[in-house]
DNA sequence: ATAATTTGTTAGACTCGACTAACAAATTAA
DNA sequence: TTAATTTGTTAGTCGAGTCTAACAAATTAT
C-alpha cells in the first residue's frame, strides 16, 4: 500500500475535518475555509487532493465526510494535537492561546515515539497522587518564578514530597 | 525594522551555515548541499533569497559568511534545536537519532514562549540535586516500562525523594 | 601548461498550496 | 416564484522551494 506521510496543509484538511463533523454534524466547503482562514478554491483543491488518496468523499456540490481512513488519519493528528496542549498547557503552565497554536504547528512534525514517549510522560504526571498539581511541578513553578530552589525540608512536608 | 518570520527552509540554511563555518572556518555551497540533502541550485537560490534580506554575504563563485543579523537568526535556531534534542533525548531518553530528526521539525515552529519555559524545565531538571538522572525522572522511566507507579516509602529512600 | 576534475552558476521546469476573478448552483427571502 | 444572497466551482496566477541539464569557473593532477 501507498504510506505517503501527509504534508502539514494535508492533514490540517482532515483534522478541520473531523471538527467539523463533531461540531456540525454535516461539513460543508465554507465551513472549512472559515475554520482554516483560507479561501474556498483552496479547499476544493484540497478535497480533491484528498479524495484521491481516498481519505475523503466529496463531489459536485455536495457535503463533505471523511472515509474510514481518513477518519483514523485525522483522529491521530486530532491526537497529537491535544497531547501537546496538554503538555504545554496543564504541564508546562503555558497559556492556552499560544499552547493552541504551538501545538497546530508542532502535531505535524512528531515523530510517532515522541508522541508516546510524551504521552506516557503526561499521563504520569497527570496521575500523580498529589491533589492538584504534581509537586515537582509546583517546585518548577517555583523555580521558573524565581530562579532559585526550594529549601530541602524532607519530612516538614505534609506530603511527604521532596524538592524534586 | 522588517521582522519577516523566515521559512523552515531559510532557517535550515542559516543553521547549516553556522554550523558549517564551526565546522571547516570556510563554507562552500557544495557543503551545504551536501548537509542539508538538496542539490547545488536550490542552495544558489537560497542564498540568493537571504543576500537580499542581508542575512548571508555571498558573490560569484566565492565563499558564504553570514552577516551579523544573519549569525544572531542561525544562533537563535541552533539553540532551540539543542533545547530539543537535551529535551528529548536527556529529559525524555529518546534515541538521540530520532530526538535529532524531531528537532530538527520542531526548532521551526517553536513559540518564544514556549522556548523559554522548556529552557528554563530542562534547567529545572538537570541542576536537580541528584546524583545523576532526576529522582522523578527515575521514577518516570520505571512508569514508562513498567506502567506501574514505585511504591511511596517516604523516609525509607536514600535521598528522601518521593515517588514523584 | 594543459587536461581532468571539482565546484558554482544559469536557465528552465515542476509541484504544492495558496490566491483572485468570474461564474454557476443552491438556498433563502420577498 | 422570482429575486437576492449564499455557497461552490472553474480557470488562471503566483511565490516558494525544489529539481535537471548544460555550461562556466576554479582547482588539482599530470
Amino acid at each position: 500500500m501507498e504510506k505517503k506521510k501527509l504534508s502539514s496543509s494535508m492533514e490540517d484538511y482532515l483534522e478541520a475535518i473531523l471538527a467539523l463533523t463533531k461540531k456540525n454534524g454535516i461539513v460543508r466547503v465554507s465551513d472549512i475555509a472559515q475554520l482554516l482562514s483560507v479561501r474556498k478554491p483552496s479547499v476544493n483543491a484540497a478535497l480533491e487532493a484528498l479524495s484521491k488518496k481516498k481519505l475523503v468523499l466529496h463531489k459536485r456540490y455536495g457535503d463533505v465526510n471523511l472515509t474510514k481512513e481518513g477518519k483514523v488519519l485525522a483522529r491521530n493528528v486530532q491526537s497529537r494535537h491535544d497531547m501537546f496542549v496538554k503538555f504545554l498547557n496543564e504541564i508546562l503552565d503555558i497559556d492556552f492561546k499560544t499552547a493552541q497554536e504551538d501545538a497546530c504547528k508542532m502535531e505535524h512534525v512528531i515523530s510517532h515515539q515522541t508522541f508516546n514517549k510524551l504521552t506516557k510522560f503526561i499521563e504520569f504526571l497527570e496521575t500523580c497522587p498529589d491533589q492538584d498539581r504534581p509537586y515537582c511541578l509546583q517546585n518548577f513553578d517555583y523555580y521558573y518564578k524565581t530562579g532559585r530552589r526550594r529549601k530541602c525540608e524532607t519530612g516538614k512536608m505534609k506530603t511527604g514530597h521532596n524538592q524534586m
